[in-house]
DNA sequence: TAAATATATGTCATATCTGACATATACGCA
DNA sequence: TGCGTATATGTCAGATATGACATATATTTA
């Protein structure tokens, strides 16, 4: 996949038009990056809700302190899995998760 | 993460009791695992009635057959991403994937 | 303000996922 | 039955994601 075009997305608040468009992304990859970046949204939402530190929730996931960094900030080296699987073990629902993917 | 708990899980049909407690999923586990299992077999779903082959999905998606296979008797190999980014290259919007997971 | 605490960023060796290939099995249908 | 077509399974080299670490930058607190 393209991790640059999706760092580039990640960092521009000051967009013209759609940042798809813009980086000429097809449909999928911006469906897929846009999904990416709710659900990490959602995690961090999470996570400061339950009053935790990104260290205690990466002793949670049993990942690191840099890693739950990336999750919540979209970093493109980060998979869809770890966001879900971070978000259940938070607790999270299916039907929350769902909520999210579809908001 | 568990790969030869989830080889055994989609194999046994004859189970008694759940198969999460046989194979001593935690909750987490469990749930990522059922969500990957239920997107799989959506996505043969959606193949099947838009009337394509493996093959020819495996092209949609730049992949081969095999892993197309793989794909949808949720091998444990496959990742989330890859089912989510097959299912949105077949057209199927976030609602449906959202239902999907929350059913 | 400074120090403490929290979060972000960069890098890297290792683990996991990937497409591709070979080959096996299933399912028609003549 | 055998033959064509579709799907499943096994393997592997290369690609991508991972946790861990160092370190930079915010943010809070005294």
């Amino acid at each position: 996949m393209n991790k640059e075009k999706q760092k580039k997305l990640e960092k521009n608040g000051w967009k013209i038009g759609t940042t798809k468009e813009f980086l000429g992304l097809t449909d999928e990859e911006a469906s897929y990056i846009e999904l990416k970046l709710k659900l990490s949204a959602n995690l961090k939402r999470v996570r400061t809700e339950r009053k935790l530190t990104q260290v205690e929730l990466a002793r949670i996931i049993k990942s690191s302190q840099s890693r739950v960094a990336k999750l919540e900030t979209g970093d493109p080296s980060v998979s869809l899995d770890l966001i879900i699987r971070s978000l259940l073990a938070l607790g999270t629902s299916k039907k929350d998760i769902a909520r999210t993917i579809s908001s």
